[in-house]
DNA sequence: TTGTACGCGTTATCAA
DNA sequence: TTGATAACGCGTACAA
């Protein structure tokens, strides 16, 4: 089993199996019509030789390359990962490779992996897009999006994810609540967060100044930068709902910064249940999504239409839950009047 | 810019432009020799016809594909993330793509994507592999591996920066220091860690029971285990040091399980200053190692092998640093007396 | 400076 | 059931 210097080619396969090029390839792909002699015959052979495919000569020769391709902006966000992991289960489960790749939100590198996975892979999964990329495949490849982008999507019910978390605020006691929202321009989802929110605080006749909805940007630093910016207002809000966990956090940061304690001087609601949101002090009150689950559902969306099985549904919308931990409590009394 | 239904070829361009295909290829690939007139020509055909290079076909004649392949085992671990982070940098600065494949530390998952990058990739880099996998590898494409295995490797000083750790514990008057340690069969880094703890112990003068070595499999669900089991000893240890902090963050919840105080009962210090460090309750002390300036360093060594430059060094061991955050105080005066 | 011929390893097509 | 031949899109080697 000595690497050979050489790669082992379907020739060198069909010249030690005394068999066709043609057989060879037939055996690898199990084609059916074949006597079973002459398969093991190649199957010897085969293992003999040390064979591997080469997947560029495969991908040029017009089949698949059992390859799904990712294109993701980052992978040390925790949302990413955790999505990405849930993918890989399901691609490793149908027996295709995946391989992951990185945006960085660099328009430039976007159409550059793009196309470089538009003739490498044979289905594309699209974690987190920061805008509809979908067009620059057009129809060379299937895509599937993971957000609330794109003709065929996975994503969780952002509307009601965000109500559930006003009501729980909301039903505490809490009437000054402020959103930290993500970018709009960017991710739609961050759009019908922040319309969840709104609409629930208008539908409980609450007010929101415009001074309550600050953009903490999907991160820690932005979450941690407007919160100061909140909690420093002549009039703070007792309570704040940050569009994902990892504002949230930065949120939290702030809040202890300024010797706020949470929940007694503050509530703090995140949106994703990453997992650090359990580990944090105090462990964060978060609106859960399934995200290894969507990140498995999506990937086999992405597999069945790879196969040609057009999919039941083109729009998986999972539902959101409200995962309860320390992070959230009544307004202190001389405070919560508003 | 409408999207062409069929792939736009070299031959296409070549058509459009009015010359051959080969001066094309020469325009695309910056070949010096070239008049100005027909460089631009070529130029504006390219654009009117928006063609994109194959990259199965670049890397079927021979060529390089400008892909850096990544082997890992998942891509859900804040270590291996923070790495990969740095790498998409160093890559996005070559101009070299960087796609990223999983293991699950399955070996006939890892022979087959190891398979898959031999022909697909210029280069490979190995982050935190569980064995040595650069001989699947062969001559066939350069290997750079984060983490201490191989012949060309990018890790941190593991043994001192294990004696940091224990020396800041003996410090603060700890002397009932244990362990939890990472896998011995899988990974090197594992055992050198270990091994800088006994050996510091036993400058100390310390003996080191054998039940304070447990293993905490480099996971929070082992740490959280583990710990379990030391801090229910009959003579349970004051201070604890992890291997990595995902165990170290696992022995923290144990510890809130039981009802213990960290640092008040119970001294905690881990391995990595993963992100998630900072936000425990308490912040966790820790030793650092500079994650994504290795992956970096990692990715600039690999793209001087592929570029044929060979570099100065071809080990690069990073120093570690102590992080001192909350998790750590002198043993409490009843406890502390062994 | 530009063009021609060929090969890379695989699969599709069609004939045997 | 098997095999011969022609693509796939690009780069190298050489010739013009």
């Amino acid at each position: 089993m000595a690497e050979p210097l050489t790669p082992v080619t379907l020739a060198d396969v069909a010249q030690v199996a005394g068999v066709s090029k043609m057989t060879v390839s037939n055996v690898i792909n199990n084609k059916p019509s074949m006597s079973n002699e002459t398969r093991q015959r190649v199957q010897r052979a085969l293992e003999a030789t040390g064979y591997v495919v080469n997947p560029a000569a495969r991908a040029l020769a017009g089949r698949r390359s059992n390859l799904i391709g990712v294109l993701t902006p980052r992978v040390n966000w925790p949302f990413v990962t955790e999505v990405l992991h849930g993918a890989s289960v399901a691609a490793e489960a149908a027996g295709l490779n995946l391989g992951i790749f990185t945006t960085a939100n660099n328009p430039t590198l976007e159409r550059e992996r793009a196309t470089l996975l538009r003739t490498l892979a044979d289905g594309v999964l699209l974690v987190a897009p920061s805008a509809d990329e979908e067009h620059i495949f057009g129809q060379a490849v299937p895509v599937v999006t993971l957000g609330a982008h794109g003709q065929r999507s996975i994503q969780v019910d952002n509307h009601t994810g965000a109500a559930i978390a006003t009501r729980h605020l909301l039903g505490l006691g809490h009437r000054r609540i402020a959103h930290l929202r993500g970018k709009h321009s960017h991710i739609l989802d961050a759009a019908q967060r922040e319309a969840g929110f709104l609409a629930t605080m208008q539908a409980a006749g609450q007010a929101v100044p415009p001074e309550y909805l600050q953009d903490g940007e999907f991160s820690e630093e932005g979450g941690e930068r407007a919160a100061r910016v909140l909690l420093t207002l002549p009039e703070p809000p007792t309570a704040i709902f940050a569009a994902n966990d990892r504002s949230a956090i930065g949120a939290l940061r702030a809040a202890h910064a300024l010797g706020l304690r949470v929940p007694q001087d503050l509530s703090l609601v995140g949106f994703d249940d990453i997992h650090a949101t359990s580990v944090t002090d105090p462990p964060l009150t978060t609106v859960r999504q399934p995200l290894e689950k969507m990140g498995e559902t999506a990937a086999r969306l992405l597999i069945d239409l790879i196969r040609g099985t057009e999919p039941a549904q083109s729009h998986v919308i999972f539902p959101a839950t409200l995962v309860t931990r320390a992070s959230t409590a009544p307004p202190r009394a001389d405070r919560g009047s508003s």
